[in-house]
DNA sequence: CGTCCCACCTGATTGC
DNA sequence: TGCAATCAGGTGGGAC
């Protein structure tokens, strides 16, 4: 489910409900695709670190950790995290706990059907759960996903992401993005390494805003044209977000996805329904493998 | 290098 | 009802 807004809205979530935690020990499931970094450096750097803000770059969300300067960590001292931080130089060891190097990250990608649940230790651990973080509070953050196409991974420089971000991204970027691509303006959309965060949902609701037919090709969009469809791209980004923040907090609570669908899409998954503008029969078709929706009237 | 296409997974829904 | 086929909001790698 997770695209820009979907994403920002579990940020922000697990932002509010675990930021200034420590996190007291880290348990990994044993299916390999789900790490990008080895389970063990992720535990290793997780384990004695402070969460100090949890938020999103495209599509991927970015635990910032710190190291807390108490005495008292764990009950139960690891003689592996002692070991690596006597090799530490920076700040007096010894008020100093184990944890992670400057700055370092913990990065999350939810994948199709990844979710980051908030639980108390009572709570079943639903099936598909490959992180399990206890903090310091007794809750737990956990990471679950069925059809593990989401990844976790540890970064120790600022993780920046593939492509510039559509919320922010300026015009005259924005413009240059496209040039001499003949490429779709959907595949475009799509392409992490332009712009990161967009996917399937929203790019198809922008190019309707915009009045742009999919296939078209981004290089030969005119400068008018692409300044509707980054008007366009903003607003709609910034609505879902507005909308996610109340109907996607469950995600980060016990049951997940509820509610998210009541989004007001005007072409995704509408195929043979009257566009909302013009009355005509939503289009599917494909493009670059991705099933695509846009009104043959409104959209040139 | 840019672009296309498929594999990677499980689960929900559709169709016979 | 049962079961197989199809589809899903993402991405990375290999083919072209």
């Amino acid at each position: 489910m997770p695209e820009l807004p979907e994403v920002e809205t579990v940020a922000n979530g697990v932002h509010q409900r675990v930021h200034g935690q420590t996190i007291l020990s880290v348990w990994t499931s044993n299916k390999p695709q789900t790490f990008k970094s080895p389970p063990a450096e992720i535990a290793d750097v997780l384990t004695g670190a402070r969460i100090d803000r949890v938020h999103r770059v495209g599509k991927t969300i970015v635990v910032d950790l710190g190291r807390p300067l108490s005495k008292k960590l764990s009950s139960r001292p690891n003689p592996e995290q002692a070991k690596r931080v006597e090799g530490e130089v920076e700040g007096p060891a010894s008020t100093q706990t184990p944890g992670p190097a400057k700055n370092a990250q913990f990065l999350i990608h939810l994948g199709m059907t990844g979710r980051l649940l908030v639980s108390t230790p009572e709570t079943e651990v639903p099936p598909h759960t490959h992180a399990i973080l206890t903090l310091r509070s007794g809750k737990q953050l956990r990471f679950v996903d069925a059809r593990r196409f989401g990844r976790l991974s540890v970064a120790t420089e600022t993780y920046t992401g593939p492509g510039k971000e559509p919320l922010t991204i300026g015009l005259e970027d924005f413009i240059a993005l496209f040039h001499g691509r003949r490429t779709p303006i959907k595949a475009a959309l799509l392409n992490q390494a332009l712009l990161h965060g967009v996917g399937n949902i929203y790019a198809d609701e922008a190019l309707h805003h915009a009045g742009i037919r999919p296939r078209r090709h981004a290089g030969r969009l005119t400068r008018d044209e692409l300044t509707k469809l980054r008007t366009a791209l903003q607003k709609v980004l910034k609505k879902a977000i507005k909308l996610g923040g109340s109907s996607v907090s469950d995600y980060v609570d016990a049951d997940g996805v509820a509610g998210f669908f009541q989004l007001h899409h005007y072409v995704y998954s509408r195929t043979g329904e009257p566009c909302r503008t013009c009355k005509t029969p939503i289009e599917r078709i494909v493009i670059g493998g991705r099933s695509t929706h846009f009104c043959p009237k409104c959209q040139r």
